[in-house]
DNA sequence: TCTCAGTTTAGAATGATTCTAAAGTGTTGA
DNA sequence: TCAACACTTTAGAATCATTCTAAACTGAGA
């Protein structure tokens, strides 16, 4: 728990109580796809209860501090990935789970970049079902 | 516009007058990646005044029935791209663009697929900027 | 302990999208 | 040709994930 504290002060973040809950769940060593509503979800399973707004509001503190990534999969909900390394997914909509591709994927052949304009990141999203 | 209305009965949509406007439009000849109200403004630049609703519920239609793509690229909109072989994108979240990667592009080094599952699409998305 | 900037939160607001239900229109069989 | 009806369109309300507001709270430093 001081370790909590410490790495949420290492990351200029004030080591609140919701934090501190917050970022022990999230940051276990297993790495974790959540959106707001199933972090409440699990949160309240553990007998934490924390509003929504602050929900909201600690995964976009986190996120600005590099500590999740975002990922749009869906039009109606974000997730955040607590997998800040470089990889992919392999997603299906229809049982809604996420599972990392942390391997080497190589991407070949694609078309030089726009003009004026660099690559930021290549995303591979494996679809799974239909 | 015959041959619109030839088009849009072969694909078990009846011809009605914002359906011909619309299909006019995406399939010109020229790809294009439209969001609703995207689409909506195309449209009334060139004084055809279609609500909302039916241009929500033509692009599901035409989605329906395999004349569109859907993308999801951000949370905030949805993408339908007229272009429906296989293909990718090069995206500026920034300048809201969207260019085809129509290419082969070769994904390797995947794991392989979680049991039970069958891989439906890949999906690289090449974001540019930051 | 005092003070204050940083946080939390209930509840309102937002905005893309969907829904409702009433009015309008293509299609078709007679 | 045209009545009849299923399919469409549409205004406006509803939905719902997310953001915003403003007031109460709390961690950190002195
Ligand atoms: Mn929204
Ligand atoms: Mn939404
Ligand atoms: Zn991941
Ligand atoms: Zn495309």
């Amino acid at each position: 728990m001081n370790d909590i504290k410490q790495f949420l002060r290492s990351n200029d973040l004030r080591p609140t109580k919701q934090r501190i809950v917050i970022a022990g769940y999230l940051f276990d060593g297993t790495d974790k796809h959540v959106t707001a509503e199933s972090l409440s979800t699990e949160l309240a399973k553990r007998k934490h209860i924390i509003s929504l707004a602050t929900i909201y509001n600690t995964l976009h503190d986190f996120y600005e501090n590099g500590l999740l990534k975002k990922l749009t999969l869906t039009s109606d909900r974000v997730y955040f990935d607590t997998n800040t390394d470089d990889h992919h997914h392999f997603y299906s909509e229809k049982d809604q789970f996420l599972i990392d591709i942390n391997k080497n994927i190589e991407v070949s052949g694609l078309p030089k970049t726009p003009k004026n304009k660099k690559i930021n990141k290549i995303e591979v999203i494996v679809h799974l079902d239909k």
